[in-house]
RNA sequence: GCCCGAGUGGUGCAACGGUUGACACGAUGCCCUCAAAAGGCAUUGCCCGUAAGGGCGUGCGGGUUCGAAUCCCGCCUCGGGCACCA
């Protein structure tokens, strides 16, 4: 007999799945409770093709998808690439290739890898992002945006990379380098669109609550909007004017020894004395230069020699610039409290500015809460109930008021790049901002030689005149149009909302069926996405349905996170040199066995280390299976006892559903190991159902073997169309237990007992025992403590 | 610096507060073979002991409990996230 060959078998299963579109749903006829929506986030096709990593996430959605199906859901799988973007853009830039032929090749590559992993993607639902038939849609969901006032331009500084000479989206950054070069980026100010996202921050933080997230996705997410309350306070200036602060501790109002303004605020030249213009001037320039990134943790600021009063006492107050000032929150300036606060401590250190304590506890910096002192009427108040009554006094004497910040900023989704969807809005002499309208969409990117980032702070589009210059959609006149691209995650904060219509021409995404569909049920994500594409995706989906063009306002109300697959203890990277290839081990060992190990290695939710080594086991364990199935059965006389098949069924579905997906496998190792041993003595029908039971539980591990195992036993395809097996909950439980025997906590033996043995026949079993005897050393235990069918513990 | 997560055999890891180490890798021995590979079977936490048996053992130090890898307190190390948000 043949062996078992991997790569044959899956080629030939793949063909034959393809050709009976086994994976395609027909949406159609889907009730929202019977269907699925199994989504995992799309890859962007980059140069390096597929990594390891995407494989081990689509292996663990896929495995629980096709248990699912088995389970009798209808599972949604789709499949898409998010194709627009620097990345990929960065790639065309490096071969000097047009991005538009290049992602064309880089699609059709991926998808040939995604198709190889045996994954039941649904590719009727394939979305491309880069596809005018797509972005289009993501134009309209930015006009409608913008109808709603939540797309707005304003000029903002942006962190630009002086060697690459393009500005760089957050998550291209590391540190305050640049990625690409490692050059230190700067700041450069641009007008730019922005998406109000800030808008929807406390429903987008109150919302966390009702969704079933890992509690560290919920955080990461939590911190990222940081919602602080607290109190803004006008400090009136000398000569006129007044500054505002804002600070979350109102209650040490009374240690405020300096005001402080970030290097970028905007009044600095009013601010500063007229003697003091030239050095305040030049310290912020240079302040501005390094960006806030760039200035350490140095505590240096200039004064501006203007003093503010103190709205309390009249106590005059230095102004200072300082670079640890964060412009562009809160209110732009802080109060100084060195007795309370770490930064204005060190900072006031430097610059010999006097420390006054006021709330008591350790010496300074003491950031806790406790009694008042040297705080005029509200000394000997508990600091929380002072920062209330302080603040009542603020807000009644007209000094200030309540406020709530937020870190998080608006989206800044303009790039002055080329590989993005045209941000669709015309810019009239006469009329101003006017959007596109819906039937002139899509604004197509237009095919250029030269699509390089420019660094005048404008994209490559704005030196195409044939794009630029058009015609008013609002008066006819002449118009220019918009020369920026949006950002790529405005194309992936949709996405799943486009799968169930994609090929729709007429709607982004059609009423009756999203209804149905939507929202999604499991969303298999990575940690590195939470604070961006997450939340993305929950602010727009929060704003289209207020704009009543979605029926729910949480896109993924359950999230799973992978965990991180390691080489030697270390993230897998390029400069490494530690990349697993995932197309090398399809093609040598095969997807089936790629996916098992990359399973097993590790709990789902936690990742672990890729080994090659590692890999050897579950190859053995598929030959194995393999010639289980495959050999003949010489029909041997008994009825087995199936207790352990029972058992096995029930862990490997109880483990696939916790994404268990380790254990499960090892449940599955000891059935084959329990198969094998008793083949020979089954009878017929006890070896049709331990066999087909096997190929059953192995179906959404090794879809390609399992299918193969279930042809060869002569049963009707599809495996993957049949019923997850049912156990017997009676046979699940163990008839023989192992009784642990403890004298004093300390196990003294381990008897074997019936199972659900009563307490008095447990002690007397126990205490007849000869080894726990001699621990008793002829005593009468105390006490005992008994645990039925685990433990019975004498006490002397 | 702050906030999470994790520390268990030679290795990856498993264990509702109840036998620590399932499953697998590796190693050792044996079977098969002319031989090797493949395959099969067995052993495999550490220490003492020929053995029976005993002692120790889940990063470190305490605590709660009849009983702790698991719960609590304090440290150490590694991984990840945020990094001056007042």
């Amino acid at each position: 007999m043949a062996g078992y060959d991997p790569i044959e078998v899956q080629a030939r299963w793949q063909a034959r799945w393809a050709r009976d579109h086994l994976y395609e749903l027909d949406l159609d006829r889907l009730r929202p409770d019977e269907k699925f929506y199994n989504l995992v986030e799309f890859p962007y096709p980059s140069a390096e093709g597929l990594h390891v990593g995407h494989t081990y996430t689509y292996s663990g959605a896929d495995t629980l998808g096709r248990w699912l199906r088995m389970r009798g859901r209808k599972v949604f799988q789709p499949i898409g690439f998010d194709a627009f973007g620097i990345h990929t853009e960065n790639y065309a830039l490096q071969v000097g290739e047009d991005p538009t032929t290049l992602t064309a090749r880089t699609v059709e590559r991926y998808r040939g890898q995604l198709e190889r992993l045996g994954a039941a993607w649904d590719w009727r639902h394939e979305v491309v992002t880069s596809d005018p038939a797509y972005y289009r849609w993501t134009q309209w969901v930015f006009l409608r945006l913008y109808r709603a006032g939540l797309a707005v331009r304003r000029e903002a500084p942006v962190v630009w990379c002086p060697s690459c000479l393009t500005v760089l989206a957050n998550e291209q950054l590391e540190g305050d380098r640049c990625e690409r070069c490692g050059t230190r980026v700067t700041q450069r100010t641009l007008r730019q669109w922005f998406l109000r996202m800030t808008a929807y921050a406390d429903r987008l933080l109150d919302g966390l609550e009702g969704l079933d997230w890992p509690e560290t996705a919920k955080r990461l997410q939590r911190e990222w909007i940081g919602r602080s309350h607290g109190v803004e306070v006008d400090f009136e200036l000398e000569g006129g004017g007044r500054l505002a602060t804002f600070t979350t501790r109102p209650d040490t109002l009374f240690g405020v020894t300096f005001l402080a303004v970030p290097p970028e605020h905007p009044g600095l030249a009013e601010l500063a004395t007229a003697d003091r213009l030239a050095e305040v001037e030049a310290f912020a320039a240079e302040q501005r230069q390094l960006g806030l990134t760039g200035r350490e943790r140095e505590r240096r600021g200039v004064s501006t020699g203007r003093y503010a009063l103190h709205p309390v006492t009249g106590e005059r107050l230095p102004v200072w610039v300082a670079g640890y000032v964060v412009a562009g929150y809160g209110s732009g300036a802080v109060m100084g409290v060195p007795a309370h606060d770490e930064r204005d401590f060190a900072f006031a250190a430097t610059a010999a500015l006097p420390v006054v304590q006021v709330v008591e506890g350790a010496p300074p910096p003491f950031t806790g809460h406790g009694r008042l002192v040297e705080s005029g009427p509200f000394t000997g108040m508990a600091s929380e109930a002072a920062a209330e009554t302080i603040a009542d006094w603020l807000e009644q004497h007209g000094r200030g008021r309540r406020a709530t910040r937020y870190r998080l900023h608006d989206w800044l989704i303009s790039r002055q790049r080329y590989w993005g969807p045209p941000i669709p809005v015309v810019y009239c002499d006469g009329c101003g901002t006017v959007p596109v309208p819906d039937e002139q969409l899509p604004v197509l990117l237009p095919r250029v030689d030269d699509f390089r980032p420019t660094g005048t702070g404008l994209s490559p589009l704005a030196s195409v005149p044939s794009f630029v210059h058009t015609t008013c959609p609002a008066c006819g006149g002449p118009g220019r149009r918009e020369t920026e691209v949006s950002d790529t995650f405005l194309d992936s904060a949709w996405y799943f909302l486009r799968y169930p219509s994609a090929g729709r021409d007429d709607v982004a995404w059609d009423p009756e069926l999203t209804a149905r569909m939507l929202p999604v049920d499991m969303y298999a994500g990575g940690l590195e996405h939470v604070a961006r594409h997450h939340l993305y995706a929950r602010f727009v989906t929060m704003a289209l349905r207020d704009l009543d063009l979605l029926p729910f306002a949480e896109p993924f109300p359950k999230i799973r996170l992978h965990g991180f697959l390691l080489q030697d203890g270390a993230k897998m990277s390029k400069s490494r040199g530690n990349v697993v290839v995932p197309d090398d081990y399809v093609a040598t060992v095969g997807a089936d066995n790629l996916r098992m190990y990359l399973l097993f290695v590790a709990p789902f939710e936690e990742g672990g280390d890729w080994s090659d080594a590692g890999l050897a086991g579950i190859e053995r364990f598929s030959a194995r299976a393999y010639r289980l199935i495959a050999e003949p059965h010489q029909p041997g006389s008994e009825a087995v006892d199936l207790r352990p098949l029972h058992r096995a069924v029930a862990t490997v579905g109880r483990d696939i559903e916790r994404l268990k997906f380790n254990t499960a496998l090892s449940a599955l190792m000891e059935l084959l190991r329990w198969a094998r041993q008793h083949k020979p003595a089954m009878d017929d029908a006890c070896w049709e159902r331990v066999s087909a039971t096997f190929t059953l539980l192995l179906a959404p591990f090794a879809p390609h073997l399992a299918e193969e195992l279930w042809s060869r036993l002569g049963r009707p395809y599809s495996v993957h169309l049949q019923p997850w097996p049912a156990y017997d909950p009676d046979a699940v439980q163990e008839r023989q237990v192992t009784l642990v025997v403890q004298v004093n906590g300390k196990r003294r033996d381990a008897l074997q007992a019936p199972a659900g043995l009563g307490r008095e026949q447990a002690v007397a079993m126990a205490l007849a025992s000869e080894r726990v005897r001699r621990h008793l050393d002829g005593r009468e235990p105390r006490h005992v403590v008994f645990v039925p069918d685990r433990v019975v513990n004498l006490v002397i």
